[in-house]
DNA sequence: TATAAAGGTGAATCCGCAC
DNA sequence: AGTGCGGATTCACCTTTAT
């Protein structure tokens, strides 16, 4: 790399079966939902069926399952040894990228859940209103030594919603606002995190001058989170409208320095 | 039932399958984590197999998968048309519910994030504390007309740890604490669930006089919540020392009244 | 008698050390 | 190299002592 990031635009799969194995120390995806099954076509290499036998089929579920299987065991490939992946979603993707992790042989590190204590209200009245999202942080194999920077989480305080008190040990249970939309300029991801997500988690999981990726990497977020903090960021995106975004977002960042 | 309240004792799955199809209003559950391969010996009826392909095989992966949906799908017949399910778990199982759930085509409706604030402490530095359980909370099909009392949700109050504020909408993550060691007595259950958080999930999903039912109840506190509600209720548990401390606490309740 | 401060206990997992 | 033991770790809660 010339510069201490990439942004590379195309197709997930095919960039991420050319970039150089067990070269990144930490990946951060937020993929696809997958949502009502929107014309995404998912043709994998590798043969997983589910034999659900009798039970009711649920429509697109062995495509899901599919997807997830296949970026997730390139990533693997992609891991340095004691390599971290963080992964994100909602109840709709979030247990078959669990369970695709423990399929792969990953080992599940925590369960993170982001709570949005200014979340979208509930315009039905049927349910309770979804105010989270999960994130699942796992390591390669049972017997890597992960990064987790112990004493910088410690500085951490949600006293602002009291999950916890600054001092104290980081929990799994992160209090962080959504950013606001007048802070989302025209062409922002639908689904971008807040920058004080991914740091924490970059700040977590990895050292100065460690590798990121974020193969699904949107308004390039993770990458700002990295560059900020001194790592490195390899992003994969699709969009042109995004991978310029992202460019400018960190490019802007790196003047600012 | 004389009463309105059964504890049956014995095993769950030979227990299911003698209670009546399209009883149940709802139905909460903690199934076992089948954490490392215990001894727990599990013959499913149903044929459900995954085809793993290559992929490394983690143990016990298929026969837990086997076991979540084996209940699961009896609690599905046992479900009126309009009942709905609520599973609790960690990372260790509530992926493999969550799927289980999807294939034997639940809807599900909310995931419900419990926090504890009060949650017991990482010793060994190395991740984050966890201080979390999950809830998945499921209708029957995604015809059904589940039951929701919105109004009776929005009297709760967060405001120890600020998750809402009263009069709000409810939120699907509760900052609960977990039951102080003094309140439980010789012979609680190791997992036992907060009564608060029992109360929220009852008063929240069913109406006075529904049927509930927990198919591993432990030391009743599902039976607590419910019968104190007026709901009626059954729990099936195994281990002696619990169905005793079950009908104990219920039948101290109604004496109270 | 209440409230406050101080001290002790327990939980699960990883590490290093001895063999 | 594999096994096995003991120590270290953190926080909430319980108990004891002090004001």
């Amino acid at each position: 790399m010339d510069t201490n990031f990439e942004i590379l635009k195309g197709d997930s799969f095919k960039i991420l079966a050319q970039l150089e194995p067990g070269t990144f120390d930490f990946i951060f995806a937020d993929p696809p939902y997958l949502l009502s099954n929107d014309g995404l076509s998912v043709k994998s290499g590798k043969q997983v069926s589910v034999n659900k036998g009798d039970w009711d089929k649920s429509q697109g579920f062995d495509e899901d399952l599919e997807f997830h299987l296949r970026w997730i065991s390139q990533c693997k490939v992609l891991l340095s040894s004691n390599g971290t992946i963080a992964i994100s979603g909602t109840r709709h993707s979030i247990y078959k990228c669990g369970i695709a992790l423990e399929m792969l042989g990953f080992r599940i590190l925590n369960e993170i859940i982001w709570f949005k204590p200014n979340g979208a209200p509930n315009l039905t009245g049927r349910n309770f209103a979804e105010s989270h999202e999960t994130i699942i942080w796992a390591s390669k194999s049972k017997k890597s030594k992960h990064t987790f920077n112990y004493e910088a989480m410690k500085v951490y305080d949600d006293s602002g919603d009291k999950l916890k008190s600054e001092g104290k040990q980081m929990r799994d249970v992160w209090s962080i606002p959504t950013t606001p939309m007048r802070e989302k300029g025209h062409g922002k991801h639908p689904t971008q995190k807040p920058l004080e997500l991914l740091e924490r988690l970059v700040l977590a999981c990895t050292k100065e001058g460690d590798l990121v990726l974020d193969p699904f990497c949107g308004s390039g977020t993770t990458g700002v989170a990295s560059v900020m903090h001194n790592r490195k960021f390899v992003g994969i995106e699709k969009e042109s409208a995004y991978t310029k975004l992202a460019i400018s977002r960190i490019k802007n960042l790196k003047k600012a320095k």
